[in-house]
DNA sequence: AAAGTCAGCTTAATCGTATAAGTAAAGACC
DNA sequence: GGTCTTTACTTATACGATTAAGCTGACTTT
């Protein structure tokens, strides 16, 4: 076992020629400047394999610019909904030969452990995942000239490419789906109006409501918070008026779960007295009674295509700034239609 | 906008010093050979802030040979269990000014990734969350004396460290649990018996029955996979016996959220004709009608007390491999106990 | 046979930093 | 007033790689 750590030079040492055929022979150059007989690289390599050499990646990215690094910066790691994104986004970049550093951190604190990193560790690249961020914060990243893609963002920096989900085409489809299945009131409980994804949602919405031919009313619409804990309590206020609505579009699972629950236990049937839809497909959605029928997002995918773009910046694309629009997928479950399917598995 | 990669020669460039003295200056030494003057340490930190300096990792890792960096291991992201413990990590891992890299791949060439990285990248350390290694793993790993910590894992190599969950104490207390409710059949769905954390709950099962002065059986018995698909269709096997158990506590959440579903489907009311338990707490458990009685990890506890060992390897720490236990929580829902709670709120 | 070509190396510079060692000026000490 | 510290720097080297450029000796060319 060696303890020091094998550099380049041992490797040289070792088979009895310089260090820079060492180097030169792991970096399978076509240079004929570079050559190496295939007998010397044979040694080499034999050798390199034996004491287990890799070289060092900092001295690597001292001399090329290139750390093969890149960030990935997530709003928070509980939310399940991007765990498909992570993943995905960890399985790409592990293939092209590169690590993934990850930063959680929100507001300011986080937004600085992510720039420190940028000017400190070098990184070739970022994935932002739903990041919303202020006009500030979005300048100084713009400044950073360095590749960055975001999923669910809505930026155009040039140095910026972005993934988005047809979140209000989508909303409508589901609006539709509701109207096929006979309901004609349709409420909404819609995300935190100030992001941009509430803001498409609720368009949506409203769009299905347009093309079916139903009515909007204010009355039927609450605004949430995409968290857990203020959805029962505005699903209750909007049974409580005259007409009620006799379905309810919601703008995430995590809300839609609790509005189900909630009215369950106000003796509501679902989906007879009402059906309810969310967005996500989170694991609970399966798990609810009624199931819930949800909007699947494409996260693998998104990850996917985010990968695509980041890796064409890496090779040198220096283009305009890209929005790949990707499409969801409505989910059809028990808590919107009335049949068998409720009661069995 | 400064296009160039900003250097400490920049800095000392437009202050009129040496490279030496910017070094220097944001090091904040105590020597007496390292003393700038405080008038030129303002200096040169107003121009560092003002340019958006920050020292290159790289470089500073080539010469220092700590890099700052940590590898995380992760079997899965999707597993909802390990996200609360990956996030407490990053958290960590930044207030100390380490950056986390994720590795996710399983089987053979996750390892080599993992590998790869620690050998090129030369991480400082790692942490290994729930990885069951073979002994060529294992001793790969520990030849690389690199300080290790392994969650939820038990290789005891000098230079690895474990932070593990007191399984069958947990598993035992919530047979306790379930005796006091007045059940009397408890039967078990295990995880494959080849992993250590199934073993234990197993034994923390049989302890349980033991201390509670009941049977058991074996015909109360089923060994699943610890994955979704399987529990549904034992759950079945096990009630179909002349006399079948009137409890289940089921290795993990995953599973007995099935069971109770198939349950339910087969028109067996909970908990009144079968109490059922999990382990993990995952969100679903909170969804399903009835909650589900479960046990909760400390996930968020053991990233702290990971960290905490890990660091105190980056310290210096050389002494013995140590293993730090943790106790997991009965989190009592209404799979388990018949009263108000489970059709309210 | 002298000159030119080319394969197959080696030498040396370089990346951006940390840090040991050198140096010059100012003050302390007898 | 000469020596010794101390202060506050600067100079120079090393870290481990990449890569341009230099140097051989063998082989081809005319």
């Amino acid at each position: 076992m060696i303890k020091r750590i094998i550099t380049a030079k041992d490797i040289a040492a070792r088979v009895g020629v310089s260090q820079a055929s060492v180097s030169y022979a792991l970096s399978h150059r076509l240079d004929k400047r570079a050559l190496i007989s295939s007998e010397t690289r044979l040694k080499i390599l034999q050798v390199a394999e034996e004491v287990g050499y890799f070289p060092n990646a900092q001295a690597q990215a001292i001399r090329t610019g290139k750390t093969g690094l890149l960030a990935l910066w997530v709003p928070n790691f509980t939310n399940s909904v991007y765990l498909r994104t992570m993943r995905g986004i960890q399985e790409v970049a592990s293939e092209h030969g590169l690590d993934v550093l990850v930063y959680g951190g929100t507001g300011i604190r986080g937004m600085e452990a992510v720039l420190r990193s940028f000017g400190q560790r070098r990184v070739d690249g970022a994935i932002m995942i739903a990041r919303p961020l202020d006009q500030t914060a979005q300048q100084l990243l713009a400044q950073l000239e360095l590749p960055i893609v975001t999923i669910g963002g809505s930026m155009t920096y040039p140095n910026i490419d972005s993934v988005r989900t047809h979140n209000a085409k989508a909303f409508e489809q589901m609006v539709l789906h509701l109207a096929a299945q006979g309901y004609q009131r349709i409420g909404h409980i819609s995300g935190p109006l100030t992001t941009a994804t509430a803001q498409e949602r609720l368009q949506g919405y409203r769009r299905g409501l347009t093309v079916a031919g139903l009515p909007y009313k204010k009355n039927w619409m609450r605004q949430g918070t995409y968290k857990s804990g203020c959805a029962a309590g505005l699903a209750l206020e909007l049974i409580c008026q005259k007409t009620p609505p006799d379905a309810l579009v919601i703008a995430n699972d995590l809300m839609a779960i609790e509005a189900l629950l909630g009215l369950h236990d106000a003796a509501w049937r679902i989906p007879q007295d009402m059906a309810i839809a969310g967005c996500d497909d989170i694991p609970e959605a399966e798990v609810v009674r009624p199931r819930l029928t949800t909007i699947r997002r494409p996260g693998l995918r998104a990850a996917q295509v985010a990968m695509k773009l980041l890796l064409e910046r890496l090779a040198g694309y220096r283009g305009e700034s890209r929005t790949v629009w990707l499409d969801a997928e409505v989910v059809i479950r028990g808590s919107t239609i009335q049949d068998a399917q409720n009661h069995t598995t």
